[in-house]
DNA sequence: CGGAGCGTGTAGAACGTTCTCCATCCGAAC
DNA sequence: GTTCGGATGGAGAACGTTCTACACGCTCCG
């Protein structure tokens, strides 16, 4: 009797009330909305001003039924991570003016919630998905590729069947390594994810920018110098990986990361063991977040213009969704060394 | 004639394929999935293995179009506040052994854009919403959450059509004004967001903390000393009012703001005005996001629970969606006060 | 022995779109 | 004045679920 949350009834504008309120068929109006071929412009225009009468908007799950959605999934692990936010903006940018909404998944670092999120998107009929350094195997990206038009972004493996966006890493990692040979450090340490090697990707970030240091360090003779310690791309991670390089008695004058939010754990680490930065230890992370420009913390670190990567990624899956390419692309980009206040010549022991 | 994008057809299992693989009828397939009354074990027991066999998976515009989509909608402005990632680990948390998926809709700081991804995860068919802080009109959100529940996160303003989790904004900017003038501070700023009186919203986080802080200053017989800086919640937000507020002649002693975002750019503006912290200026930040704990930052700040404050949202919403309850409720989360390295005594002049 | 009542399962109509035909109209060409 | 063909609009069948209504068989009770 009393009115309670059965109140919740407020019926929808359907395609149908469209229709009998501009006097055409439902079949009419569906073929206005999808600027379809056989529309007279004054039945279109009726039908549109019966939309705005009416203020319909379409359904996405019916539409989802027959034909699109309209909707883009993004995959990320973390929200933390700054890098992941210009890529967004960036995605957002370009989609900005289209019809199409973009719906995030968040998933975390496990390959099993990543492969859950992304059957999640995909049992929701994304048009289309961008996936963010998924962690999931390789064979599962590749057989949702097969079913719905997705861009990869990080991992360098190509394919024919998904487009990748990907930053030149290893040539970012020579960038890092000649600076601060440059600077005249010698004994510099790598930070990077360990990157999973089940998952049967062949080229990871992390591998790539493994493999750039290591050429690097190998060109200036330095090979022997050359350590990678594997850590996950977070605060945490970063923190207990420069405790463990830090605290040895052969600690490296400097220590390049994969990521800023990792650089900035071990800018924590360095804190607590009394090493000040850049004085003690050199410092560069990647990615060049808004964070590493901050006032106190001024990290050098590596441009990967995760805004363009975003946007760049956006434009090729429309052009996948709406059928204009039928075959797969790769773009890859520069990377750009950005120096501030976290690196310095080596302190003389 | 190639095998093209055409193979983009791997046709879905469906509930029939199940029902057939079982030797029921769709109905029974669909009672046991949501496990309805009216289902023998024996029966249940054959279909699920039909199921796992088949390797079904419902698909959710289908579900959608009758009963729910088991997919809850997060409405936040910008992922680059690290306080909503404390709200969303929550959410996930609550939300991670059920079997609905969250998806997030990152909007933007805009109104228009704010209205227009509700209006997307709505017609998206989410079964219920979490709305952070939302910059839309009130009644708009009012009307949204008629239709759909809805959690708001962030405003104090209570409603009998959606459920809302707050923070105890006033007492938080008192436990501030309270820490700041035990060390000596007598000409504590505030710097705030705006908060859209537009949107008919009575008591948004900002003002409620406006209203603290001023209550504390009078208290301590310091009103006259007190003043509002309004800024966006972002790192230029902060940058732009730290500059205006530390460059004038009466520069305070001491700031407070609704956001360690804003914080971090207010400590930007310090830094290139030659001014260190906390011996020219004390700054306190709000939220106890992970970047105030972080070496070089070391940012006194209020923590604010946000992972608890997601978690609560996320039971809340549920209840509602499931139909456990049909009132609306409010939770009230106590601040704390979190002293790092930002504050000070103030320097004598 | 004739229901009533319960437990179990099914038929089939929604739900709001899309999209493939098909019907109609109109003008031009023969 | 017939035929052809293009342009325009509509009928109606999908799409994969949910859920109401009902059918069937059993047991129990009077």
């Amino acid at each position: 009797m009393t009115p309670d949350s059965s109140s919740r009834n407020t019926k929808r504008v359907t395609i149908t009330d469209v229709a009998r309120h501009a006097g055409v068929s439902t079949a009419a109006v569906s073929k206005v909305m999808r600027n379809a071929y056989g529309t007279s412009p004054a039945m279109q225009e009726r039908v549109r001003t019966a939309m705005a009468e009416l203020g319909y908007r379409p359904h996405a799950a019916a539409r989802g039924m027959r034909g699109r959605t309209y909707t883009i999934g993004v995959l990320l692990d973390n929200v933390r991570n700054a890098f992941f936010a210009d890529v967004l903006d960036g995605i957002h940018e370009e989609l900005q003016d289209s019809e199409y909404t973009v719906l995030i998944g968040a998933a975390g670092f496990g390959a099993d919630e990543q492969a859950r999120t992304i059957r999640s998107l995909v049992d929701r009929q994304m048009d289309g998905l961008v996936l963010i350094a998924p962690g999931t195997p390789r064979a599962e990206v590749l057989a949702t590729a097969q079913a719905t038009p997705t861009v990869v972004i990080g991992h360098h493996d190509a394919s024919d069947v998904h487009d990748s966006v990907v930053d030149a890493d290893d040539v970012g990692a020579g960038l890092v390594v000649d600076h601060l040979v440059a600077l005249g450090h010698r004994d510099i340490a790598l930070v990077a994810a360990a990157g999973s090697r089940t998952g049967r990707w062949q080229r990871t970030p992390e591998i790539a920018l493994a493999d750039g240091y290591l050429r690097a360090m190998d060109r200036h003779g330095l090979a022997g110098h050359a350590r990678v310690h594997h850590a996950a791309y977070s605060d945490d991670g970063g923190h207990a990986a420069g405790l463990a390089l830090l605290s040895g008695p052969d600690r490296p004058t400097a220590i390049l990361t994969g990521a800023d939010v990792a650089a900035l754990g071990i800018y924590r680490a360095a804190d607590e063991l009394g090493l000040s930065i850049p004085a003690d230890v050199s410092l560069v992370g990647y990615n060049n977040t808004a964070i590493a420009s901050l006032a106190p913390v001024q990290l050098t670190s590596v441009d990967q213009a995760g805004h363009t990567m975003g946007a760049t990624a956006a434009r090729m899956l429309i052009e996948r969704v709406e059928g204009r390419r039928d075959r797969s692309m790769q773009t890859t980009m520069t990377p750009r060394l950005v120096v501030r206040r976290s690196t310095g010549a080596p302190h003389v022991r």
